[in-house]
DNA sequence: CATGAATGAGAGTTCATTCAT
DNA sequence: TATGAATGAACTCTCATTCAT
C-alpha cells in the first residue's frame, strides 16, 4: 500500500487520446496530494494544472469546479474507510477484536492521501450540501466504532466505559495520524497501524490473566 | 478557566483611553475566535475589525499583519500548554501520574480558543521563520510527554512500549479534541479531561497484577 | 408561415449522407432560436452544438466562427423583410395602402426567429465590417418605409408630416414586437399584424373629412 | 435635460475625501453610459473603472457586484418614468390628453441613459429576483398606459380599440427610441417627444371637427 | 470527415495591505 | 490618531477557438 503517491501523474496527459478515466484519476490524485501539502485554499487550480503539465481550463473537462474535486477526495477517502468497516463488521470476533482490527485498518488509511483528506481538510470549504454528505460518512464511521466498542462491553471483552468518549479518544489518536504522518518519514504505515492497534486497545480492553491480540 | 472567550471584546475599544495592551488583547482574542470559527483563511481582517467594531487599518496598529496575529495566537496557546508542563514536571510523582496530570491539563487547554489554535490551525499559513518557532513549541511539548512516559517506563509505572508512538497516540486523542469540542456543547471541559486522563492512561499503565500481553 | 421554428433540427444530422446545406441551415435555425432565447452572448457554441446533438468543432465546418453565424442570421432575416418590401413596392396602390401592407408583412416577419434576430440582437457583437453590411439592410428598409410614406403624402393619402419621424414611430412599434412576442403566447402573428396595420396607419392617414390639428 | 452624460465623471474621484454619494453616482452614470454604448456583457468592470480612472476593485466599494450596478440602472430609469406617470395621473384631463402627455414625457426619458437602460438592456443578465423586480416596474408602466387609453375610450376622447394592443403599439414606438437615439445626433429630445406625441395620439384619437393638442 | 481534448485570453470577485486625510 | 478609500495581486471559472487523432 501507500508511498506511491509522489510519482508524477503528468504521464496520464502525455497523449491526447489517453483514457479519460485515467486522466480524471490523475487530476484527483494530484489534487489530493496538493491539498495535503498546501491545504485546499492555498492549492490553486493553477498548481494542480502545473503539476500535471496541463493548463488550468483543462481541469474543467474532468471536474465541474474546485469544490467538486474536493468533494471527490472526501468520497474516495470515505470509501476506503467504509470498505474496511464493512469487512470488519461482517467478520466474527469479540468486540475488542473488531476494535483492534478497525484501528489497524483505519490507521493504514490515514497514511494515504485520500484517507488523510477526509480527516485533515477543512469542511468549511464545502458547500452546505456537500458538507452534509461528508457528515453522513463521518457519522457512519463514528457509529460503527462506537458499535464495536459497545459490542465489546456487552460481550465482556471491553471494560465498561463511556463508549462515546472512548470512541472520541481512539478516533482522535487515529485521525491525528493524518496530521503528522510523512510518506518519506521513518515510520512505515504498518508499523504505526500495529502499534496503535495494540496500545489503544489496551486502554479499553478488559484485563484478563493472559491476552493475545494477534495481528 | 474556559468559557470566558465568547464574551464580546468590542468593549475594549469603547473608551479611547483604554489601555492599548487591552485593545491588543481584544484583537487577539477576537481573531482567535474567528480563526476557530471560520478558519484562518476564511476569516478576513474585515471580519475581525467588524466584530470589534473598529476599522480595518486600526488592526495594523496592534499587529504588523495578519500573519503576526496568527503567530501570536500560536504563542499564547503554546504558553498555556508550557505553563502546565512546567508545573507538572516540577511536581513529584511517578511517570504515570505525570502523564495523567498532563492529559488532564492538556485536554482542558484544548477547549479554549488559544489552545485550539495551536493544534487546529494550519501551519502552512505561517512564514518559514514563524513555522520554525511554532515547531519548537510543539517539539517541546512532545519531548516532555515522551519524557513523562519514559520516566514511567523507568520507574515501572508504565508498561514497556515505544514511547514515541505512545506519545503520538495520546497527543492525537488530545489534539483531536480541538476539532470536535464545542463550547456550547453538552460536554464540560473537565468531564472530557478526566475521562481522557483515565482512559488514555490505562492504555499504557503497568497492570498491578502481573500480565503478559503477547507481542 | 411562422411557428415552425420550434421543431428540433437535430434530425438534419441524423443521417450522415444528408445534404450539407440542410445541416448548415439546421445550425443556423438552432442558433437563431438560441440567440433569441438567451441572447447572443449567453448562447454559447456549446449550447448550439448540444441542441443539435453534434460536437462543437463540427459547427466550424459550416461557419467560420460564431460571428459568421450571427451575421448569417441578420442576412436571413433581412432577406425576409426585403422580399416583402419588393413585393409591396411593385404592387400598385396609394401610399397609405403600401404602408399598411408593409406594416402587415413586417409584423409577421417580426414573429419568426430570423426576423426577430435582425431587430433584437445587438449589433455590437458584429465586427465593423459586418455592422456596416447590416446597416445597409436596415437603412434600405427605412428608406423604403419613408418612401411609401412620402408617396402617401404626395398622393394625398397621408397627412403631411415629417416622414422620417413617422417612419421611426411605425418602425418602433413594429420592431418592438420582437421583444415581447412569444410563439406560445395567446396572440397569433396575424392578429398582431392586422391590428397594427389598422392602428398605425390611422396615425398618419389623411382624414376624409377636413380636419385641422393645431401645432 | 439630457446631453450632459458624456462629460467625464472621473473628477468625482479626483479627491479621496469627496462625497461618496457623488462617487457612487459617478460610477452609476458611467456604467449606464457604457452599458448603452457597448451592452452590459461587453462592458467590463475594467472598462467602467478605466473611464473613471480608478481601479477595478474600487468599484466594489460602491456596489456589491456588477449585477447590482445593472439593477440600480433599471431602478433609476424606472424611477424617472414613474415620476412622470404619477404626475400625469394626478392631473385632470381627458384620456387622450393623458396619453399625449405620457408619450411626450416618456419619449424624453428614453433619451437619457438611465431611461434607455430600462428598455434596451437585456433582462436576462439579471438574477431571477431582480428580474421580477424590474418586471414589476414595467408592468406598472404598461398598466398605466392602458389605463389612460381606457379612460379615453370611456370618456369618448379615444376611438374604441383593443387597449392592450394600442398600448403595445405606442410603447413600442417609444421604447424603440432608446435604440436609435443618439445624444450627438441632429434630433433634440423635445422634437422627438412632441412629434411622437402628436403622431401616435392621432392613431387612436376620436375624430372631431377640430382638435388642438397643445404642447 | 468528425471528434474529444486542450488552450489562451479575459471575465468578475476577494482580500491583505497601504495611502491620504 | 484613526479612518475611508484605493490598490495590486491572486483566484476561480467561462468560452470561442484550434489541435491531434
Amino acid at each position: 500500500m501507500a508511498r506511491g503517491f509522489d510519482t508524477p501523474h503528468d504521464k496520464a496527459f502525455a497523449n491526447r487520446r489517453r483514457d479519460p478515466a485515467t486522466k480524471r484519476e490523475a487530476v484527483l490524485t494530484t489534487a489530493a496530494q496538493l491539498f495535503i501539502e498546501k491545504s485546499y485554499s492555498r492549492a490553486s487550480m493553477n498548481d494542480v494544472a502545473e503539476r500535471l503539465k496541463i493548463t488550468k481550463p483543462a481541469l474543467y473537462h474532468y471536474f465541474q469546479n474546485k469544490e467538486q474535486i474536493l468533494l471527490e477526495c472526501y468520497r474516495q477517502g470515505s470509501a476506503l474507510i467504509e470498505e474496511t468497516l464493512n469487512e470488519i463488521a461482517s467478520h466474527c470476533g469479540t468486540g475488542v477484536e473488531k476494535v483492534s482490527a478497525f484501528i489497524y485498518s483505519y490507521a493504514n488509511v490515514m497514511t494515504v492521501n485520500f484517507g488523510r483528506c477526509v480527516m485533515r481538510l477543512d469542511e468549511g470549504d464545502l458547500s452546505e450540501e456537500a458538507r452534509i454528505e461528508v457528515h453522513k460518512y463521518k457519522r457512519k464511521i463514528d457509529r460503527r466504532l462506537r458499535g464495536f466498542i459497545q459490542e465489546g462491553i456487552d460481550d465482556g471483552s471491553i471494560t465498561a466505559c463511556d463508549a462515546k468518549l472512548a470512541a472520541f479518544s481512539i478516533a482522535g489518536a487515529l485521525n491525528w495520524i493524518c496530521q503528522w504522518y510523512e510518506p518519506e518519514g521513518p515510520l512505515a504505515p504498518e508499523e504505526i497501524a500495529s502499534q496503535f492497534a495494540r496500545t489503544l486497545t489496551q486502554g479499553i480492553a478488559r484485563r484478563q490473566r493472559s491476552q493475545s491480540n494477534g495481528h
